[in-house]
RNA sequence: GCGGGUGUAGCUCAGUGGUAGAGCGUCACGUUGCCAACGUGAAUGUCGUCGGUUCGAAUCCGAUCACCCGCUCCA
């Protein structure tokens, strides 16, 4: 059944017209499916190229359309592309290999989480008790006792061992309490936490020795170019270095469509400024990231700009604001679509100590040396394009479609169609003429698309299900007045227009 | 990872042990000519997968996979 999201739309349905309109496809479908990972149909892989081709045009391409940088000065950025697979000593740097390498234990009643390999368990058969009795704690011998003390004192000081969770068999296991509720058998097995994927380089590699990494984010990539760039384009601070890009995680639940999944793609910045600059810079990038996803249809209170806690932020990170949208399984809380971090100098800082290699950047003017700061706006593509979708799911039971693709004519897969009103009397041949001109025209930005089979009503409905913002029909009247039918699909009224104003006319609406 | 639910045609779903179904969509032909119209016809299925019970399984049992929901997780 469809679960009704804040935004009154339901994701069974959302879901069910992306399959069937090509939108978006369960990954390897034919064998069964494969958790987390989805493949996008002719009609959603024109959705998220649209997208990922207005952040490259609004971001990289114009620098933020041509906004003034906090000082007044236009913001330049540049773009990279970088290898999914890096030397893994850039994630030791980064911080990704380390701190969630390890073996977790979680106790399902109060849903504690500790590490496996810290974890202790006492096992004592007191004679007074006569049955064997478990006890957990963390630390040596003592720091388990002092930590149930309350419990051991009369049970004297002999014990059958005393070993690591990670050690004890499965049977065992369940008869363990879990250190902080004290609930026996709620604890899980040992389980690793390796949210990164790993690879073997090399056709004869040890799957150890030559284990590599696939990157959980673009972001390393740009860090560890950021001299190259500066020494190879004639660049100065500020400036922004950015692209879009393939990355996996492996999530531990993927869940929400294609909201998690474990191979994503994003689009991430990383602006580099003067640490003093930094904090004017967050904001800029902030309050323009939040415009932009506006821009391009996301509107109203399904969008928000919400500034983190102190609570939540990183260690290193002085400022973090996320855009999320309301989703249908969020609401009525949010999803984030891009996280806009004020990083300062943290991750140039790690690939200096780790590499060695001087990340400094050098004022002239100043006569001033510093490890940049930076200001990380980063996106998620496949994030971006769900949230266009069930931003233009609008139920209509006026039209026969019964619901239609409100997309933003910029993202629209589908720009225009051109239908002869009739499969005769010449109007094909004048619609032919006209799609062809619109394909020349418009064809790089998206489908234009050309029918004479069936009723016009039935061609109208498919397009609002596909989400094509302007059809235009050629009939008699063309022939004698040069005007076709502008049909719009938001409103479904129709107007006539001259047909050699058809071309300004979509090159107006299609600039966004 | 835990708990609940679901899985039959492109989509929505019916089918509780005995020949695989409907509506919509798709395609063809005819008629019509500005909103899935009408008529006629057609194509489309590893019944999620594997195994078990049975003379016989979409149906009963077990395992497994996938998706949805609630917790958890999201460095």
């Amino acid at each position: 059944m469809g679960e009704v999201g804040g935004a009154g739309k339901s994701m069974d349905d959302i879901m069910s017209l992306c399959k069937r309109r090509g939108f978006i496809y369960q990954a390897s479908e034919i064998y069964g499916g494969i958790n987390g990972f989805w493949d996008y149909g002719p009609l959603g892989t024109l959705l998220k190229k649209n997208l990922r081709d207005a952040w490259w045009q609004d971001v990289i391409m114009t620098g933020c359309r041509g906004r003034k940088g906090p000082g007044g000065q236009a913001v330049r950025v540049l773009p990279l592309d970088t290898c999914i697979i890096q030397n893994p000593k850039v994630w030791e740097a980064s911080g990704h290999v380390g701190g969630f390498n390890d073996p977790m234990v979680d106790c399902r009643a109060c849903k504690s989480r500790f590490r496996a390999d810290h974890l202790m368990v006492l096992h004592m058969r007191p004679a007074s008790v006569g049955k064997d009795l478990y006890f957990s704690g963390m630390g040596t011998l003592e720091d388990v006792r002092a930590h149930n003390a309350k419990k051991l004192k009369n049970l004297g000081e002999e014990h059958e061992s005393f070993e690591e969770y990670t050690k004890i068999n499965e049977a065992t296991r369940a008869l363990v309490p879990c250190p902080d509720c004290g609930k026996v058998g709620e604890l899980t097995a040992p389980r690793q936490f390796n949210l990164m994927f790993s690879t073997t380089i090399g056709a004869l590699g040890d799957p150890e020795k030559d284990k590599a990494y696939l990157r959980p984010e673009t972001a390393q990539g740009i860090f560890i170019n950021f001299k190259n760039v500066v020494d190879t384009v004639r660049v100065k601070l500020p400036f922004g270095i950015g692209g879009s890009g393939k990355s996996f995680r492996n999530e531990v639940t993927p869940r929400n469509f294609t909201f998690r999944s474990r191979e994503f793609e994003q689009m991430e910045v990383e602006f580099f400024c003067h640490p003093d600059e930094a904090h004017d810079w967050y904001v800029f990038w902030r309050d323009w990231r939040m415009a932009w996803w506006e821009s391009i249809g996301l509107k109203g209170e399904n969008l928000i700009l919400r500034e983190h806690d102190a609570d939540e932020l990183s260690h290193y990170s002085s400022g973090t604001s996320d855009v999320e949208y309301r989703f249908p399984f969020t609401a009525p809380g949010y999803g984030e679509l891009e996280g806009i971090a004020n990083r300062g100098c943290y991750d140039l800082t790690q690939h200096q100590e780790h590499s060695g290699a001087k990340m400094e950047y050098f004022d002239q003017e100043k006569n001033e040396r510093f490890v940049p700061h930076c200001i990380e706006p980063a996106a998620g593509l496949d994030r971006g394009v769900l949230a266009l979708l069930c931003e233009a799911y609008t139920p209509d039971e006026s039209r026969p479609s019964k619901v239609f693709m409100k997309f933003h004519p910029r993202m629209a897969p589908i720009k225009a169609a051109v239908y002869p009103l009739v499969n005769k009397d010449g109007l094909p041949e004048i619609a032919e003429k006209l799609h062809g001109e619109l394909v020349a025209r418009f064809g790089h930005l998206g489908m234009i698309e050309y029918d004479a089979k069936q009723n016009i009503g039935k061609r109208y409905a498919r397009m609002d299900e596909a989400g094509c913002p302007y059809c235009f029909t050629i009939d008699s009247d063309t022939l004698t007045d040069g005007t076709v039918t502008m049909r719009d699909r938001d409103t479904a009224s129709q107007e006539r227009i001259a047909m050699d104003k058809v071309a300004g006319f979509l090159a107006e609406k299609l600039a966004g």
